[in-house]
DNA sequence: CTTCTTGCAAATCATTTGCAGGCTT
DNA sequence: AAGCCTGCAAATGATTTGCAAGAAG
């Protein structure tokens, strides 16, 4: 039944140039450290060989952000941090904090076998770069998501504080610089956030988290 | 320079079925769900679209595990839990926890912009199935990963167990009904999890650690 | 001579892109 | 007309698979 294992030479090899990495090497990229190594092997053989040894439990695959899976020879429980720009990943230790537990009733009736975390954001690396090209730029950040506000959401924003009753798209329209089309995306997106309400059909107004908002 | 949104027909429907989807789903469940009130809509306009929609900030891309991506209606901070038989992805709230923070000194000189948290094991459904398939089965769990064993790895520690002095892998072949070959797999496995060591090149002996796993 | 592996090529799966035509200002 | 959007088909990137041949027991 358990399918006997043998030590081939590419098996060693991959599993020796991955115990060298600290970098959680995609497939790939292991691939061009072992052809160093290994000139006629095929990146077939790597990923099937990657597959095998962490089903044997002899390395881990990872599940982390990106479209590429990445491995680990470290098979120790621990968490990894995540570079949005060069998709780079390194561990991270969390030794004071005691890590997280899910009881079972909040657990939705899963049976639970573990927790993954992962941090993310820029690397040093990628730090630098951007710190360069941002010179001169205004400040980035999402004006879209969260609780911010785009210059367009702003605008239509700041035309239904002024009505004292709900009005129409049509309305906003006539009072910022904006097609009533082009109005009904950012009420959308005003109505997620909370900062838009529509007492009736086609009729909006702001609410109070909206004025807070503008202010 | 910021594009113009125009809130389509498409658009639209893609926003509303994935707000009445509590199931996170990939691109091509939403578009199966799409198809029905929109049958000429195409599966690029789908992807096309969660991908404007995310990052307009009106929808979350989610990075979660398994091969597909997952779409978000709720905007707000919040955590998931994944089935690692079935890849469905439920929302879990940690809500007496406090969520982990990474002191600048422990985050490798990343600069960290969030934490994503994501328990896994089997969902509600799964675990049904599982019950039902194992049954009179011995019981699953995996015996070559962490600080398990496999039935031939506790046969070759045991022979190693036996021995006075450090012996190389033809000597364990002997005193097991292993060939010598499918030895040096099993002693790379029992190497990494240190229960055995290699005082000289071929010579493999049991540690300490390794006569404790054996008890 | 059976079992496990390999390299190569072709297939698959999820996602993205080019393009010609469409709809809205 | 300008700009954004669509459907379709073809391209892409990551990974997997079929297969004939090779190596090992």
């Amino acid at each position: 039944m358990e399918k006997q294992l043998r030590m081939t030479h590419q098996r060693e090899v991959i599993l020796s140039e991955l115990g060298k990495c600290h970098t959680h090497p995609t497939a790939d990229e292991l691939y061009e450290r072992v052809k160093k190594k290994l000139p006629r092997i095929s990146l077939a053989t790597v990923y099937r060989n990657l597959e095998i040894l962490s089903e044997a439990g002899l390395i881990r695959k990872l599940e982390v952000s990106g479209r590429q899976k990445r491995f680990d020879w470290d098979l120790r429980q621990h968490d990894h941090i995540y570079c949005v720009h060069c998709h780079r990943v390194d561990n991270i230790d969390l030794k004071g904090k005691k890590r997280l537990s899910l009881p079972a009733r909040e657990s939705k009736g899963y049976e639970v076998s573990g927790c993954r975390i992962e941090f993310f954001g820029l690397c040093p690396g990628c730090r630098k770069i951007q710190q360069k090209t941002r010179k001169g730029e205004e400040k980035m950040g999402c004006k879209t998501c969260g609780t911010g506000l785009s210059d367009k959401q702003r605008e239509v924003l700041e035309a239904l504080a002024k009505c004292k009753d709900a009005c129409g798209s049509k309305d906003i329209a006539a009072a910022t610089s904006l097609e009533p089309k082009q109005v009904s995306c950012q009420i959308t997106a005003l109505k997620k956030k909370g900062y838009v309400a529509s007492p009736a059909r086609c009729k909006y107004e702001i609410t109070s988290e909206g004025k807070a908002a503008l202010s």
